[in-house]
DNA sequence: TCCTTATTGAAAAAGATTTTCAATAAGGAT
DNA sequence: ATCCTTATTGAAAATCTTTTTCAATAAGGA
């Protein structure tokens, strides 16, 4: 099921601005932020709004087919989300991010803490920083 | 060593600002915004300005005695970070959060991660979200 | 081809963060 | 205790980011 079915499921419509930041999102090697990616389409001759983008990524997000990356300090943007359980890697140098499947090494910490917090844990972010092969010389 | 001279180590003062702005973090259960803090601060007849807590909060995570965590959707805020490897469970309805030790559940993935993809990895972002007991009913 | 209505984009509004700079005060030196 | 240097502050302005509004457009089912 392609990206026009999932829309047109839910009435929603395949439009020039949702399929060009799904093309960009799916080029792109590293998160992108709204302002990039709108950069990328200009670049594209793509003439999209800005505020298309803002909603594009909300939508996509909210769809599960986007996700949003965290950088060490500030935010930092958007990438494509496989289907699934998974985290990123991010190189700290060139921004790289390599998407790994999220394993259950997690599952007996999040048992020990729901034991000793009282807490119920449902969700994580995990997210790894290192050098990318590029980056380490 | 207290902040004193923590600061003073490196030419730099303990202002006002700084002291409140601390005190603020200390008390505090959830992650609090620039804007919040700010708040604080006012109710606790101490007027210092917007400015001073981003440029404090600035300065205190970079001396590592402050932690930024990040929420679900949006960047949430700074909390107090306590010496060593440590990351958080938050609620995600009324925002607690308590720090747990880092544990090294991550090991045997970092490993393998490093191997497949030939990254070095030296630093991870993990939060875990949850209910706390109160907010479970 | 027509019709409904989801969607767009320009502009404005709202919010958040950073820069500037003169006035202030921290704290080492005397 | 008093000076002096200079790190720091805070008000205002500048800048950047995100959201809201709303009339015009274009998806896509009929
Ligand atoms: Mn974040
Ligand atoms: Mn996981
Ligand atoms: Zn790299
Ligand atoms: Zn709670």
């Amino acid at each position: 099921m392609d990206l026009q079915d999932k829309l047109n499921q839910k009435g929603l419509r395949l439009t020039k601005p949702r399929q060009v930041v799904m093309t960009i999102l799916e080029r792109a090697t590293v998160p992108l932020s709204p302002q990039a990616i709108h950069q990328h389409a200009i670049e594209n001759q793509a003439d999209i709004g800005l505020v298309s983008v803002y909603r594009t990524l909300e939508l996509l997000t909210t769809m599960g087919l986007v996700r949003r990356v965290h950088g060490q300090d500030s935010c930092e943007g958007y990438v494509l989300a496989s289907p699934g359980h998974h985290h990123h890697l991010v190189c700290r140098t060139c921004d790289r991010a390599v998407e790994f499947t999220g394993t259950d090494n997690l599952i007996p910490l999040l048992e020990q803490l729901q034991h000793e917090t009282g807490f119920t844990v449902d969700e994580h972010l995990l997210q790894l920083y290192g050098l990318c092969p590029d980056c380490q010389n």
